[in-house]
DNA sequence: TATAGAGATTCCAGTTACTGGAGAGTCAAG
DNA sequence: CTTGACTCTCCAGTAACTGGAATCTCTATA
């Protein structure tokens, strides 16, 4: 039996049982709206994620909507989480494919961390070379109302 | 007596016309390869600029080529310095305006250094928590060929 | 049952600051 | 006169969405 949740009351219950119920034939599917709900991200990202091949829903329903079951749910807020990393889409995608994968080695994965640490490292120092260099401009200007300012004097100077 | 630089022999009827703003005297222009050397930009960069209204040439050729003068060129540099701040294209309008301008008050240009300090700062503190948290997960990982990963079971998890 | 409103669809455009490339014209040197 | 280096304009693509238009589809209510 195939269940098409696209209620919010229902759907609300049906996420409750959800631990409870997984009987064998039985699917739950949520529309794009529940899923991005329950995802925690924006309907637009859930269909972007869709049509660049991340996340794909489980299904359409005969008018063709998206209908997402909970594991597509899952690889959802699994892409959230990996984005807030600033991991990159296609880095996310490899990454989810290490997550569908119980071949996969830990240490695959362990070397995507660093490298986006080592990127993160990286981009730090760059800020923080930037944040210096700018608060000794900015201190060193009177910012008052004459025109003489330091800033605009490295900048045409550099 | 006008002087002209890399092939632009038509630029001093087309400054002349256009009003004089360097006394009368002596001018030299550049083609857009010669401006990109000198401001230590690329062509294409810079070419981007004139679209965007951000440093427009002082003069076109009778062939149509973008004609830099000095003046032009010091803008590129002002803009160069100031996009390495990461300034946006937008702020960078906004300060050349100001270097232009010699009513303008220091306070004006300090207030714009100090929102990009800010954001500078901002971007810092979000880059130092995503770091140790990474940092921590894959600190945790044991990289070896099993496929017991904390960093992958915290993305599903979170 | 008619309908209003919420929510879904696709497709297109815009964001930032360039960058790459095609096709064509221009210039100086040999 | 040809060659090669430059230059021109215009179009497309980048990353990861986001906004909006025009058009269904579903559901709750009068």
């Amino acid at each position: 039996m195939v269940k098409i949740v696209a209620n919010a009351h229902q759907a609300a219950l049906e996420a409750a049982s959800e631990g409870a119920r997984k009987a064998a034939s039985e699917r739950t599917f949520f529309n794009i709206g529940k899923a991005a709900k329950a995802s925690e991200l924006p309907v637009k990202t859930v269909r972007y994620y869709a049509d660049v091949g991340l996340v794909e829903p489980a299904a359409r329903s005969k008018a063709g909507y998206r209908l997402y079951d909970e594991i597509d749910i899952e690889r959802l807020r699994f892409i959230k989480s990996a984005r807030s990393f600033d991991f990159s889409v296609d880095d996310c995608r490899e990454l989810l494919g290490f997550y569908q994968n119980d071949q996969r080695s830990s240490r695959d994965v362990k070397q995507m961390a660093l490298k986006r640490l080592t990127e993160i490292d990286q981009k730090m120092r760059e800020l923080e070379k930037l944040r210096q260099e700018l608060a000794r401009l900015a201190h060193a200007c009177p910012g008052d109302e004459h025109p003489g300012c330091p800033i605009l004097g490295s900048f045409a100077r550099s």
